[in-house]
RNA sequence: GGGCUCGUAGCUCAGUUGGUUAGAGCGCGUCCCUGAUAAGGACGAGGUCAGUAGUUCGAAUCUACUCGGGCCCA
């Protein structure tokens, strides 16, 4: 292992000293001057990307950074697998980037962070990619083509674009260790998902029930919702209204009493209720009626026949004119109040036997199984009657209304699930004799006429509406139709799973989490909604179901892994494996426990000796593989070892995945998590170690970025077709990994949409990164030219001027703010604080000391600008190293190795190589701030002497006085007067940035302005509440705001009269505002205004005249490209004026062009140049010397 | 139909437990500076903070509803 000279903390120092890191950090050649590499100000970022990453690799980086952190604190991550059967897109760069930024920042700061890739390869987008290669569709197409083939296309087909996937993590920067990726179809993995099953399956988790799908009968298949989609069409169905007569029971006489007049006269009661439906053949099904609980329903009595009729009471106008008949209301009542009465159903065929049936309710007492009212919030008032006819064997919603009330029951399947239909579409004998063996849409007709006869149907007409057609039998209605198939019980982990939400973090929290009943929140609804997760599905390319069963008995056992498989008595199929592996040279080993293979293998069943148990047809969604990966991950708990690896990475501390996950990934690990290791986690007894997650929630992830959606350039979606996107690939060559990366992170929060536009990347680029790279050049360029290298600066002894103890202040403050986003999880503002810090050091810093930089020699000064602005770079650039690793790594190799990225790499690896500083930026510690070095105090003062000098360049614009004209003075009138003080001590900073000769503050301004006291709610609002509006109007109702100003300045206090009542107020109370008065160069701000003397004399003309000869003259040193310490001889020739100021100002000019001396001819110059400069006319003329 | 989310300058977005003068960048216009120079800076124009009603002394911010966009689920 790597043992590289961590630096020590820089606390703890003498904050004036040099930081030990940047005195420690020298090049790789101690003892002689190594310079700085020249760094080009126009910088190839894609090709210096390339070498960075070949250095990586040949150094392996990656693999130090991780081995130098070995037993610090782990940071664990786990990688949602995606899958790799299709092209990469923009949005996983986007994903991939965040996955990538958190682990590098946490592994700097001296955490260990593994990073496993991982790969989803299992499930139904496999098989159609597969299907669309055969040109097939349809199952029965694939039993055709045949399953083992299949299967094979499936393998091959995943790792179809590994080569593009692998290119585009590696390229965009983002350290995962792929070699040794999880696969989900992997023996191991599969083995691992087994044992989760069988774990859940012995604990009675996992059971087999119904789930409605979208059948074609015809064809035998369930179609997937993508299929259903494609074949809806616009058909008339029967729409009918049909009486469900209520019976009279003792809930009938509680709710209608016996002094009906309609039970009187015929001794029954001659209530129904009418429900609607536009298919008829599942009346037969019936099995009850719902309504909604909060709406009204009427009682109607139909005059002419006396017959009464229940119906949502908002819909008896429109009803009773359809059916053409006169309804009297002659009660209202609730819908909540209908619930628990029983009906008679249309069709005896099950009423006869079941209608009496009660059975017991798991609160105690009993009930009827069948035909009674129940509450559904589904029941709507947009058609029909406000009664819904319940047939749950052919609709979703009426399936999941009869599993909750199902719950209500002791035993769930006492309520049946009526179905008097085959799969083949056709009546089963259980429906009435003369519709036995039909299919069910052709007996509508018959039904209608039969239920006509028999006084049942009160409205019959035709409902025009979309409905499923297969889309491969255009003639054939899909219907919804029940199949059997695999259940987890997750409700039962409901309220684990709802306190395991609250406890992780969420990025963002609002709309994804959601209260402690999971209330206003994308997961926290889905969770409090939860349903049984269905596992099984009738496919072929999946983790098979583990559940072996009896041929006779139907006794039912699951599989932990393939040798406990093995270990069964008398297993016999496993040829059926041994002869594809000789007929398939190379055939993955991994294939084995997939099908058709594994549903070859069958053993001796326990309950009789002379059956087989036979391994169920399905395979399960592959929603629970990738769920399963904490520890399928590591093979657990089969394979060597992985009960440890499991142990110490789990829970996790970050995931992120985009916002489609939330019914994805983020549910399959809590839930399959929740239900395993949880509070009342199912593993324990059956894990073969120990429970690695007692006491640990939340669990499996604590905190979890959710990505917002990547739009197209046109803040659409991304489509191919439209081709309203970049490929990353053209982004990588013209604008870098890099640039994309630090738009993501910078650019908006990562949990909006965020729209992927090449202007936006190439803006924060120049922005951020092109702006960091001029300050980087500015300082190579200065410190090359004085040979200034960190040496110069170890020993301390640094005499820091206030500007670099400014500057270094915003540094530490902006380590602590990055630091404190980061460790939240909160990219965007730690970017920000980046960004600001890079404006303030290029456009405060630099600015301000560049004439330090260009004095002669070697002053104590200059030591101290070099050390500060060293200090920031290569602090600036480890702050940076996660976010953009490349660029982070080229400045670091320069400013501390003083090489080239290419001559990094070049670099000959030696195993005992111990360089002063780590070798690359990505072994360093994250800086950690110096509270000692921070001031808030001078950042404020800073804050305000830019804003004053802002407003100083304003005025002088304002007035059109160009800079570079020096001004006898500037006036500076305060709002805070309590400014002065200290401000004075900056004025030369301000006099030089204004070129103004002298600058004064003065605090009574009466002429150049205006005063105006407003009121400060902050601070009014708490205290006088009401009055606030009223002083406000006092306030500005003051005869002398200027008196009162200093009245309060005096006293403290301003004695108000607001409303008869006198009031005082207080400094804090009112805010002093300033308005210059028209008439001076002046200009206003929030603290000051700032007023110009526009005055021009003769020695100022001349000082500015000869500040214009400069400028001119270093336009002459750039047009002939001389190196910037190039020294020349110039010649100045022009009028009396000009002659005048060259003489005045010689010296000056000479220090600013580097002229060795300035006459009025230069025999020989290379450049002459005529210009007339504030109207004298002039030629300048400069040669190198 | 349900849940969530967004609607702020021409465009892309900020806007911190509600504080009365709503910000930045780009673009546009007018300039400035320039020995970091294919950078940098200043100023200006541009807003009924989607709409309505409410809570409050005070609303871009909180509440309800409406309209419009998006996502997920039916």
């Amino acid at each position: 292992m790597l043992t590289s000279a961590v630096p020590r903390s820089e606390r703890g120092g003498d904050p004036d000293r040099v930081p030990p890191r940047a005195a420690a950090e020298c090049a790789a050649g101690r003892g002689e001057q190594v310079m700085f590499k020249d760094v080009p100000a126009q910088f190839d970022f894609p090709k210096t990307e390339l070498q960075v990453l070949a250095f990586w690799e040949r150094h392996a980086i990656y693999e130090r950074s991780l081995a130098q952190r070995r037993g610090g604190r782990p940071f664990v991550f786990y990688e949602g697998p995606p899958t790799a059967n299709g092209l990469p897109h923009p949005g996983h760069c986007l994903t991939r980037a965040i996955k990538d930024l958190f682990p590098r920042y946490r592994t700097m700061c001296g955490e260990y962070c593994e990073r496993k890739a991982g790969w989803d390869t299992h499930g139904l987008p496999v098989e159609v990619e597969v299907c669309k290669e055969l040109g097939i569709h349809s199952k029965e197409e694939i039993e055709k083509f045949g399953v083992e083939p299949f299967i094979h296309k499936c393998m091959e087909s995943v790792f179809r674009y590994t080569k593009e996937w692998e290119g585009l993590t590696r390229r965009l920067g983002f350290w995962v260790n792929l070699d040794e990726a999880y696969v989900t179809y992997h023996q191991s993995y599969v083995e691992s998902v087994w044992w989760a099953l069988r774990t859940l399956f012995d604990a009675g988790l996992l059971y087999q029930g119904h789930k409605i799908v979208w059948w074609w009968a015809q064809g035998g298949t369930a179609l997937s919702s993508g299929e259903v989609g494609q074949g809806y069409r616009t058909v008339d169905d029967p729409s009918v209204y049909v009486r469900f007569p209520l019976v009279g029971d003792e809930r009938y006489k509680a709710l209608f009493g016996e002094s009906e007049p309609g039970a009187q006269a015929t001794g029954s009661p001659r209530i129904s209720l009418l429900v609607w439906t536009t298919t008829p053949w599942t009346l037969i099904s019936n099995t009850f009626a719902a309504v909604h609980r909060d709406f009204e329903y009427a009682v109607c009595r139909d005059e002419k026949s006396g017959e009464r009729l229940i119906v949502a009471a908002d819909l008896v106008g429109a009803l009773s004119k359809k059916f053409k008949c006169e309804w009297v209301v002659e009660r209202r009542l609730k819908g909540g109040e209908l619930i628990g009465l029983r009906y008679v159903p249309p069709y005896e065929a099950y009423y006869a036997s079941l209608g009496p049936r009660r059975a017991a309710l798991r609160a105690g007492g009993e009930e009827y199984v069948a035909w009674r009212v129940l509450a559904a919030d589904f029941v709507t008032l947009d058609s029909g009657t406000g009664l819904v006819h319940e047939a749950p064997a052919f609709g979703e919603v009426d399936f999941d209304l009869l599993q909750s009330e199902r719950e209500r029951f002791a035993d769930r399947e006492t309520v049946p699930l009526l179905c008097a239909v085959a799969p083949d579409g056709t009546f089963t004998d259980e429906a009435p004799e003369k519709y036995r063996g039909r299919w069910v849409k052709e007996a509508d007709k018959d039904i209608l006429r039969d239920l006509k006869e028999r006084g049942l149907l009160l409205h019959q007409e035709t409902y025009r509406h979309e409905y499923p057609f297969c889309w491969r039998a255009e003639e054939d209605p899909l219907i919804q139709y029940p199949r059997r198939s695999w259940f987890i019980r997750t409700t039962q982990f409901q309220r684990d799973m709802l306190d395991n939400n609250q406890a992780i973090r969420w990025l963002p929290r609002e709309g994804i989490q959601g209260d402690v009943d999971g209330r206003g929140g994308r997961f926290g609804d889905f969770l409090a909604n939860n349903v049984d997760w269905s596992l099984s599905r009738e496919r072929y390319w999946g983790t098979p179901l583990p559940i072996w069963v009896c041929e006779k008995t139907g006794h039912m056992e699951a599989v932990g892994s393939w040798d406990e498989l093995m270990a069964k008595p008398d297993v016999q199929g496993i040829d059926v494996w041994e002869s594809a592996k000789r007929k398939h040279a190379g055939l993955s080993e991994h294939l084995k426990v997939h099908k058709p293979y594994i549903d070859a293998i069958t053993y001796r069943s326990p309950k009789d000796a002379t059956a087989r148990m036979r391994r169920v047809r399905d395979v399960i969604d592959c929603w629970f593989d990738s769920g399963a990966m904490p520890f399928a991950q590591w093979g657990y708990p089969h394979a060597s070892s992985s009960v440890a690896r499991f142990d110490t990475n789990f829970p996790c501390d970050f995931i992120s995945e985009a916002l489609d996950q939330t019914r994805g990934w983020f549910y399959s690990l809590l839930a399959i998590a929740t239900m395993l290791f949880g509070r009342h986690g199912v593993a324990s007894r059956a894990a073969a170690g120990a429970r690695p997650s007692e006491g640990v929630w939340p669990q499996p992830f604590r905190n979890c970025i959710v990505l917002g959606l990547l739009l197209g350039e046109d803040g659409l979606k991304m489509s191919k077709s439209k081709k309203n996107y970049k490929e990353p690939s053209y982004i990588f060559d013209h604008e870098g990994a890099d640039a994309m990366r630090w738009m993501f992170f910078s650019g908006q929060a990562p949990w909006t949409s965020i729209r992927f536009q090449e202007a936006t990347i190439a803006e924060g680029q120049r922005e951020f990164l092109i702006r960091l790279h001029n300050v980087y050049s500015f300082f190579t360029i200065y410190a090359n030219i004085d040979g200034w290298t960190p040496d110069a600066s170890r020993g301390g002894g640094i005499a820091w001027a206030e500007l670099d103890r400014w500057i270094r202040s915003e540094l530490h403050r902006t380590i602590r703010a990055v630091r404190q986003a980061m460790d939240a999880f909160d990219n965007y503002p730690a970017a920000r604080a980046l960004i600001d810090f890079v404006d303030s050091l290029s456009n405060w810093y630099v600015r301000r000391s560049r004439d330090r930089f260009w004095a002669e020699g070697m002053s104590a000064d200059k030591r101290a600008a070099y050390a500060t602005l060293y200090e920031c770079l290569v602090t600036t650039a480890k702050l940076i190293a996660p976010f953009v690793p490349f660029y982070a790594e080229a400045m670091y190799q320069n400013l501390v190795h003083r090489r080239t990225v290419a001559d990094a790499m070049a670099q000959v690896v030696d195993a005992t190589d111990a360089p002063a500083a780590p070798r690359s930026i990505h072994l360093c510690d994250y800086p950690a701030p110096d509270e000692r070095l921070i001031d808030e105090t001078l950042s404020a003062e800073m804050a305000v002497v830019r804003e004053i000098v802002s407003l100083g360049r304003a005025a002088r614009a304002e007035a059109k006085l160009r800079v570079r004209q020096p001004l006898a003075r500037v006036e500076i009138v305060l709002a805070d007067r309590s400014h002065a003080a200290w401000l004075t001590a900056h004025e030369s900073v301000i006099a030089d940035e204004l070129n103004v000769k002298k600058v004064e503050f003065i605090g009574e301004a009466d002429r150049y302005v205006e005063y105006r006291i407003a009121p400060n709610f902050k601070s009014i609002g708490p205290k006088f509440g009401k009055l606030g509006p009223r002083i406000k109007e006092a306030l500005s109702a003051v005869a002398d705001p200027g008196a009162a100003r200093r009245a309060l300045d005096a006293t403290g206090r301003l004695p108000l009269i607001v409303d008869g009542q006198t009031i005082e107020l207080t400094g804090e109370d009112v805010q002093i505002g300033l308005t210059a008065r028209s008439g001076w160069a002046a200009a206003q701000g929030r603290s000051a205004v700032v007023v110009l003397s526009t005055e021009l004399t003769e020695p100022l003309r001349d000082e500015g005249l000869a500040r214009e000869l400069v400028h001119h003259a270093q336009q002459l040193r750039k047009a002939l490209q001389l190196r910037y310490e190039q020294r020349i001889e110039l010649g100045i020739r022009g009028d009396g004026t000009i002659a005048r100021v060259v003489k005045e100002f010689g010296p000056y000019i000479s220090r600013e062009t580097l002229a060795a001396s300035v006459k009025e001819d230069v025999p020989g110059a290379p450049k002459t140049e005529s210009v007339e400069v504030e109207g004298h006319a002039c030629t300048i003329a400069l040669r190198p010397v």
